[in-house]
DNA sequence: TTTAGGG
DNA sequence: CCCTAAA
């Protein structure tokens, strides 16, 4: 029977034929045959050893014997099976049999040829198309040839010129309108949706939620805001298959990296470095923030707190515009977020104070006592949540440090945070 | 589209 | 930092 192999036109060939010729080693064989998805669906019989994996020797006499004679008494003497194993068979077993099968003559040789070269210029060897590809051939009218008895030769003779144009033309054609047949792995589903999103990337809407991270660049009052687009389960979920969206639970508590001392010792990364880091973002479309988070530095907490005197609290897009202009990773949420601890850190200090024992809640990042001065009395003047009263009230007695610290004028200067 | 509120 | 409802 290898007498009869034509030498293969092209040198990758012999990855393929050096399956059907010698196989090399039981790890090889272990990876490509299963002797269920020999001896179940074709009716051959092929011995096993201990675990189920093929014998290489008795391999060898088998295939030389019994390839290519299904017989109806091996099929029973078979181990017991289901019809819907057939639809199991592994790609590179259900390809091995066929070339073997279809080597018997010269036509089907180079017909045989021709298939492998097919899946080969597919690229991959396991990729699913390969799989469908085998599926659909074995699956169409084709299989009960291989698997049923005398008449197996002359059916085969008979349907031969049928078979060679549904072999050749199916291969190709019907990879995507058969049935799949097998499921289909999570990482091709992951990779399928993938691509898919990135071709409807251009047409879909992006959500807002992230339209600051876009990075299409919009004038507005002399500035240039460098946006990110990211893709978001939503997207994905729109994407055809049932791709597995990664559920918030999973997504809620990515390992963040706390910060040993302090703020971050640069303040402001600078614009270049912004566009670097969330162009990045944009080519891996899954960039996910809370993986990434940036510290608030120093500068941006007084510039916020600025902003937020200057224009009152929920006016966070306001404030975003015109403080945060530079920084494309806060969005007005982050701000009005931040505002929030803000407001929680200054009232925790004042409870300290009010106490005996001043402990800070974070000694990793102490915040200036004259911060927390300047947000405890915006918290006053701006109360938030909203409800801006005309004439704030002061109904907490304020702690020491802003009974000695005097003023309560507006003239904070920046000299003050020192 | 922006903000507030809760998680 | 995320999500959702409401304005």
């Amino acid at each position: 029977m290898e007498g009869s192999f034509l030498p293969a036109p092209l040198n990758e060939s012999n990855e393929v034929d050096h399956f059907l010729v010698e196989p090399k080693s039981d790890h090889e064989l272990g990876n490509c045959l299963r002797v269920q998805d020999f001896s179940r669906d074709f009716g051959y019989e092929i011995q096993t050893n201990g675990d189920a994996e093929v014998d290489e020797n008795s391999f060898r006499q088998n295939r030389g014997l019994q390839l290519g004679k299904p017989s109806s008494e091996s099929k029973s003497q078979g181990s017991s099976r289901s019809d819907t194993d057939a639809f199991e068979i592994s790609e590179l077993s259900a390809t091995m049999v066929m070339e073997a099968e279809f080597n018997n003559t010269p036509v089907e040789r180079s017909l045989t040829r021709e298939l492998f070269s097919g899946l080969r210029t597919r690229g991959g060897c396991a990729t699913p198309f390969e799989g469908n590809i085998c599926d659909t051939i074995l699956d169409n009218n084709n299989i009960h040839k291989f698997n049923t008895n005398e008449n197996y030769l002359e059916n085969e003779k008979i349907s031969d010129e049928n078979v060679k144009g549904d072999i050749v033309a199916s291969k190709l054609a019907s990879c995507s309108r058969e049935r799949r047949l097998r499921k289909p792995t999570r990482r091709y589903i992951e990779e399928f949706a993938d691509s898919k999103s990135e071709n409807n990337k251009g047409r879909r809407k992006p959500p807002t939620k992230d339209k600051y991270l876009k990075v299409t660049s919009t004038e507005e009052s002399n500035h240039i805001r460098h946006k990110v687009q990211m893709l978001t389960p939503k997207d994905e979920s729109h994407c055809g298959t049932s791709v597995p969206v990664q559920s918030r639970s999973q997504r809620r508590h990515p390992e963040k990296h706390v910060p040993v001392s302090g703020f971050l010792s640069e303040d402001e990364p600078s614009a270049t470095e912004c566009k670097n880091v969330y162009s990045s973002a944009k080519i891996c479309k899954k960039y996910d923030r809370r993986k990434h988070q940036k510290m608030w530095t120093l500068t941006e907490v007084m510039r916020l707190v600025d902003g937020i005197a200057e224009y009152g609290t929920g006016r966070w897009t306001r404030i975003k515009r015109h403080l945060f202009a530079s920084s494309p990773h806060r969005t007005p949420i982050d701000l009005r977020d931040k505002w929030r601890n803000l407001l929680k850190a200054s009232c925790v200090n004042i409870q300290n104070s009010k106490g005996t024992e001043c402990k800070q809640p974070h000694a990793s990042r102490p915040l200036p006592k004259s911060l927390l001065q300047r947000v405890y009395e915006l918290a006053n003047i701006y109360p938030y949540p909203k409800e801006r009263s005309p004439k704030p009230v002061r109904e907490a007695t304020p702690p020491m440090y802003l009974i000695e610290s005097n003023s309560l004028s507006f003239n904070w200067g920046r000299k003050k945070y020192e």
